[in-house]
DNA sequence: TGTTATTTTAAGTATATCCCCGATTGTGCC
DNA sequence: GGCACAATCGGGGATATACTTAAAATAACA
């Protein structure tokens, strides 16, 4: 028998091409859409879908509250998380209210069968994109799964991070810091090699992510 | 003959969704799909499709600088953009820059496959969802806004000035637009002096306040 | 048509940053 | 004491950036 399905989306045009998708499948059937979380709660407690695949954001009920409610409701349904957050924050949340899969709309659709195939096995699917900085997150600091710029770096790479994601040279923040510009960089390097990333670009973004500085 | 269209999107599973959505339809063909912006336009000037339907926000190239690509190459083609963001200021940057279709993504597909009959007739579509707003920011208020980065800065300055954003080194950059490394680093400099920023953190702040990138 | 402005392109040079290495000091913890 | 980590500096070579200058190509316009 073919795997029922639940698609919950704010976007009508993601809600039909992914009907239309699942519908060249003969083992995979789309039973209900949802336009909002609630209405995936309510369509999951009449339908008693095998999978349902949220989005994260929608209006009226967020993904994560929306899958809590449904594994309230029955833990044996399977929630996917299908998202454009790359974020492992998103990721931690979704995962901690009970969803067995995370996929990234960046991702093809051969991945949603792949991953809608594991969860009614019982096993687990993450996206490659993101398997990467949710373990980081994870190894990284177990305690506090907030994950953001508190508990990974220390308060003088934060305060680094902020001057420099506010625009500051490495001189200027040597002499305000009254630090020697060696080891601003320094700083500057670590906070590079704890957060995985490459560029100036990069730092100001997640600082402006975690709401060390303001756009 | 049936309509070509060239899809645009950076979600591999929305381009998948959508073509599967035309492919039911006979009057329409998907002749091409494209990841960003700039795979968009050097789709356009191959294929030379009838429509192009485009997503805003997409890396390397946004979906307004690409349509004004496309429109500087054959303003006969017509592009129809296909966002989340009901936001009036995009619609507006999408309409200068030529497109003559805006349609939301919480839309259904029928509206789409209107907005394609619309626009190969030669007609412009709204979404009604965008009209409203979009009408009342133009009688109240700006006849020329000129202050966002669209106005100040040369198409070719947006152009570095995302990819910047986005984390992009110079090189990189240099290498994705055949350019030499000092040209980009010549717009670079003059972005920086247009908009009186001294820091590449600046930089990337400003293009997350015009939504040239996300943070 | 000719003239001006803007855009796009690019080289030269001095300075700054990136990124590897190592080193010292202090602090908390088992 | 031993251990881990934070914070502090330095060397040095490859790379990137800041800033100036300037030549083509386009656009604008009288």
């Amino acid at each position: 028998m073919a795997v029922r399905i639940i698609l919950a989306d704010d976007h009508s045009i993601m809600l039909e091409g992914l009907k239309a998708l699942f519908e060249r499948d003969r083992d995979m059937e789309v039973v209900g859409m949802a336009h909002t979380g609630r209405e995936a709660v309510r369509l999951a407690e009449k339908l008693s879908p095998d999978v349902v695949i949220m989005d994260v954001s929608m209006p009226d009920l967020n993904g994560i509250e929306a899958t809590r409610q449904i594994m309230a409701q029955d833990p044996g349904k399977k929630v996917i998380a299908l998202t454009i957050h790359s974020d492992a924050r998103y990721a931690v949340e979704m995962i901690k209210a009970g969803a067995r899969g995370y996929i990234l709309k960046q991702c093809a659709y051969e991945e949603i069968r792949r991953a809608v195939r594991c969860v009614v096995k019982g096993e687990a699917y993450l996206s490659p994109g993101i398997t990467g900085s949710l373990l980081g997150s994870l190894t990284g600091q177990a305690p506090e799964a907030g994950g953001g710029a508190f508990g990974f770096l220390s308060p003088r790479e934060r305060e680094v991070l902020q001057m420099l994601a506010e625009g500051k040279s490495s001189r200027e923040m040597a002499s305000m810091l009254n630090l020697s510009i060696k080891t601003v960089d320094t700083h500057k390097m670590n906070i590079m090699h704890k957060l995985k990333l490459r560029s100036v670009a990069d730092l100001v973004r997640y600082a402006i992510r975690e709401g060390l500085v303001e756009a």
